[in-house]
RNA sequence: GCCGAUGUAGCUCAGUUGGCCAGAGCAGCUGAUUUGUAAUCAGCUGGUCGGGGGUUCGAAUCCCUCCAUCGGCUCCA
């Protein structure tokens, strides 16, 4: 007998050898019917695995990461069984499950294929599981195993077995379908109801830019054929929230190929729907102690060789800018550090005047590779949000904590609720990566660290993610559509400064080396600005929106009026236009509503008379007709309401 | 940069066995209408069919090439 140890701490006893799906099913047949993993002592593993020792226990359905894991898993396998058959000789790379789905990475050999080839593949994958193959796990040697792949002509599995101990090594098997796997899967592919492969794309073997690329399948699949509806239902809602789509249509930016690829243009509305962003954290960051400073788009190349940014990505950027005398370069600016750095060092500086926080919104530019190019989240002319700190070293950490502070408070003020604090540190495996030494390193992470720690923050921490001169505290949020972007960013420095030879005299009349903080809270204009878009849906708070209100006359007749209540509400600090067009106020509401005017305020004979407007919400309806105090009474608390309640 | 797909008017899209002057809706312009809470009516303008080259009697349609966009990969100071 072994004793079972569920989740709620109760322990139920078995024979010996016993399967997960069988306890299941001795506590309910429904559990049994929709179970689809188990996790024993720890390890997720297949239903019908036998267990032969006591251990913690517990159950995983549908409802379960780790059961939709195991499910999306599967059906990667369940694909890839189906693409053997229909592409014989294809060799399978690694098929894992993702946050939504599965995907494959195949070498299709002589076949090409595409999207069109889709609906082959998905019937043949319910074919498969209706001819309701059981899923076997095999152990097997590691010679067992070269031996199998060897056969089968599969370099990428050989080199996954290579790299596995003896011993560690599982086969699972569904009809003639023999896959190198860890596991777990399902015990048989019957619950998977309904598949949908979504897209496919190019990936290197092993992520290595170097190496062959293979063909990515990405898919998603089903118990419920429902749930797959609803799941493209939901893509397609989120494709409508795309910024791209969004920015065309609100009129906030565009780019022309005149212009160039990735230079975004911005359009009146986004550049003031942007200035109103600046200006908000101008006004945050005086608070804070923050002073202003421009500098030029270029610097000498001589700048970027002292910082090492020109060593270490000369030959991807730009390229210099030549002038009359010969041997002088410059380079657009890629980042403002250098420029900063040359502030700091115009003077020299007493331990009293630090720290010193120089802020810019300075506009860089990077050649980021052109399928990189992605809207506005990714381009190649963006302006960050940029500020250096220079410090003492004992004020690093609240310094650090007070950056902190205030991109909690952006991300609070802009509702942001759902971001990922993400600690991105060097990789001591690969260390020719980064400049400083480790000393340096350990310091500057284990500040980052405590800082978090500090704030109670809950990160998570990505290793080989650290800039090349120091590890770096990044806010990510997600896009309408999944894709992670980081925005705010703050990095601890200790090598700029030496490589600028900084320096304040401290209080032992001696002179000591600053430590520098790196941060940009929005990241950049356009990022942030993009991924505001897509999470408000261009629906935008009312003390960012370009236009707040329209006024839209009934008649011709009222127009007069109307121009009066512009420019009243225009001495009252208000932004919004009059739509004069000849036509029916219907249309007018329409059209408001279509561009997300968060007011429409209808002027026609009553309101003429009463000299009030007729106000109506954007996506809520009338609001009645009010006195034109009323309106700006409410506006403005409307206002004042979402920006003091980030303050608590 | 790599793999795959796409590119027709300002926008959304028709137009594939290659064949008369390339179409629609919206937007724009002109006129009529003077309107009360999500599209008034009529007329008109607008396109080197992404650029270039080729095949052909004939190319939006087939081929090559370049550019851009989209989905990923890689990269992201």
């Amino acid at each position: 007998m072994i004793r079972i140890t569920l989740p709620d701490g109760s322990v139920r006893s078995y024979d010996a050898g016993i399967t997960s799906l069988d306890i299941a099913k001795s506590i309910s047949e429904g559990l049994a019917r929709n179970v689809l993993s188990a996790k024993i002592n720890g390890q997720v593993w297949d239903l019908n695995r036998p267990i032969f020792e006591d251990c913690n226990f517990q159950l995983f359905t549908w409802n379960d990461p780790e059961g939709k894991d195991t499910f999306w898993h599967t059906s990667a396998h369940l694909m890839a069984a189906a693409i053997e058959i229909l592409y014989p000789g294809v060799k399978f790379g690694i098929g894992p499950s993702i946050e939504n789905g599965f995907y494959y990475d195949i070498d299709f050999g002589n076949y090409t294929i595409s999207s069109d080839d889709f609906p082959e593949i998905e019937s043949k994958m319910l074919e498969l599981v209706a001819a309701k193959h059981p899923l076997v796990r095999r152990e097997a040697s590691k010679t067992e195993a070269l031996d199998y792949f060897t056969k089968k002509g599969d370099e990428y599995k050989l080199e996954l077995i290579n790299d596995l101990e003896d011993g560690t090594i599982t086969f699972y098997e569904s009809g003639n379908f023999v896959d190198l796997c860890r596991g777990p899967h399902l015990p048989d592919f019957s619950p998977i109801k309904a598949v949908k492969l979504l897209n496919i794309a190019g990936a290197y073997w092993r992520g290595d830019e170097s190496r062959k690329q293979l063909t990515r399948i990405y898919g998603i699949s089903f118990p419920k054929k429902k749930e797959l509806d609803d799941y493209l239902v939901l893509l397609e809602e989120a494709k409508k929230r795309d910024h791209r789509k969004l920015g065309k249509e609100l009129e906030l930016f565009t780019f022309s190929q005149n212009v160039g690829q990735g230079l975004p243009l911005w359009l009146p509305k986004g550049a003031a729907l942007r200035e109103r962003l600046e200006n908000f954290l101008k006004k945050v960051q005086r608070e804070y102690g923050y002073s202003q400073v421009v500098t030029p788009h270029i610097g000498n190349v001589n700048l970027y060789k002292t910082s090492g940014h020109y060593e270490k990505y000369g030959k991807d950027s730009f390229q210099p800018i030549t002038t009359p005398v010969e041997g002088e370069e410059f380079l657009l600016k890629p980042m403002n550090c250098p420029h900063h750095c040359e502030i700091y060092a115009s003077k020299p500086h007493s331990y009293k005047d630090l720290p010193i926080r120089l802020a810019e919104f300075g506009t860089v530019y990077r050649y980021e590779q052109s399928g990189e190019l992605h809207g506005l989240t990714r381009v190649r002319g963006f302006t960050q949000d940029d500020a250096h700190i220079f410090c003492m070293p004992e004020q690093l950490k609240e310094e650090f904590c007070k950056v902190i502070d205030i991109v909690l408070y952006i991300f609070k003020t802009l509702d942001f609720k759902d971001f990922i604090t993400q600690v991105s540190l060097r990789d001591p495996e690969n260390k020719s990566k980064y400049i400083g030494s480790d000393e340096i390193w350990e310091r500057a992470e284990s500040a980052i660290i405590e800082a978090a720690k500090e704030r109670g923050l809950q990160t998570i921490t990505e290793i080989g993610e650290a800039a090349f001169y120091g590890p770096k505290l990044d806010f990510m949020v997600k896009d309408a559509i999944g894709r992670k972007w980081q925005l705010g960013t703050i990095q601890v420095d200790y090598n700029l400064p030496e490589r600028f030879g900084l320096e304040y005299i401290g209080s032992d009349n001696q002179k000591h080396r600053p430590v520098m903080i790196h941060r940009a809270p929005f990241g950049s204009m356009e990022r942030f600005v993009a991924v505001l878009i897509e999470h408000t849906a261009g629906k935008f708070p009312l003390w960012l929106t370009p236009e707040q209100f329209i006024i839209l006359p009934v008649s011709e007749k009222y127009e007069e009026y109307a121009k009066k209540v512009l420019s009243l509400l225009a001495d009252f600090d208000l932004r919004g236009s009059m739509d004069n067009r000849n036509e029916k106020i219907g249309r007018k509401i329409r059209d408001a509503e279509l561009q997300k005017i968060p007011y429409m305020l209808i002027v026609g004979e009553k309101e003429c008379e009463e000299e009030s407007i007729s106000a109506r919400r954007h996506g809520e309806g009338d609001l009645g007709s009010m006195k034109i105090e009323t309106f700006v009474q409410m506006i403005n608390k409307e206002i004042k309401d979402i920006l003091s309640n980030s303050n608590n």
